[in-house]
DNA sequence: TTTGGTGCAAAGGCTTTGCAGAAAG
DNA sequence: CTTTCTGCAAAGCCTTTGCACCAAA
């Protein structure tokens, strides 16, 4: 949040980079704790809050927003979408590309300047889909 | 959350549905409370929250997660996208159609299931661009 | 009446922060 | 050494909830 100060890759900065770049699964900071803890047991929540905010804002990782009361994070930085299971909150990835420039066809309609967009979907992953049936 | 129970139209949520027709600012659930204590003194803030609840789990608004904290309501249920301020948090309304079936091409892309898309762009809203010019 | 709704206040869930000691550069 | 970072715990912010009373239908 302050100013551009010169950032050390500590040891924890640095798990928390190298884990989240082995998993797609868009975890929450709480996931990534319960991940971390088992290389790392002292690490605090704190300290992984911290640091996923550092790492999103000098632009490694993406925090997402993808619906739901938490926030998630992940570590590739393409430009893609994702869809939210409406059943089980499960993330995935999607890379539309829209064949229309988004932030062009918006800005005709609105006096805001526009800057980027964000694309998500709403869906039922594959195993919710196999308990509806198997339920149902 | 619970059953389909018979809602019933209390003076409180009537006036909450009224004054967020009125508005085209996509207030927060508190924005909400402090456009509604001055017609109606004794309401309380649980009571705002849970009526935007049920009126939006009942299809009569939507409510929106644009980013930011705080969830937002609208009464415009048509479809359209939103727009949000990265400086002072403002919402305005977009209505581009993309010309593609989005959900047609992300279905493509996943074995998810799609149901529907969320589109939501990043820009400054005009009085942020104006501060910008003549503080700089 | 019957049953859902309200106000109030307390509780919850997720995230941020203050602080003293630890560690990177 | 100097300055950032960490762990811990407390605080914060937004939202939800329990409860006793109130009010639609």
């Amino acid at each position: 949040m302050e100013a551009k100060n010169k950032l050390r890759m500590t040891k924890q900065r640095q798990v928390i980079l190298e884990e989240l770049r082995k998993v797609k699964t868009h975890p929450t900071a709480d996931d990534m704790y319960q991940m971390l803890r088992r290389k790392m047991p002292k690490i605090s929540l704190g300290t992984v809050y911290r640091n996923l905010e550092i790492l999103s804002e000098s632009g490694m990782i993406q925090k997402l927003d993808v619906g739901g009361t938490q926030k998630r994070f992940d570590a590739d930085i393409s430009i893609h979408s994702h869809v939210r299971c409406i059943d089980c909150g499960r993330v995935g990835d999607i890379d539309v590309k829209p064949h229309c420039n988004l932030e062009a066809e918006a800005q005709k309609m609105t006096d805001f300047e526009i800057f980027r967009h964000r694309l998500e979907f709403t869906g039922r992953c594959p195993l919710c889909q196999q308990m509806r049936k198997t339920t149902a």
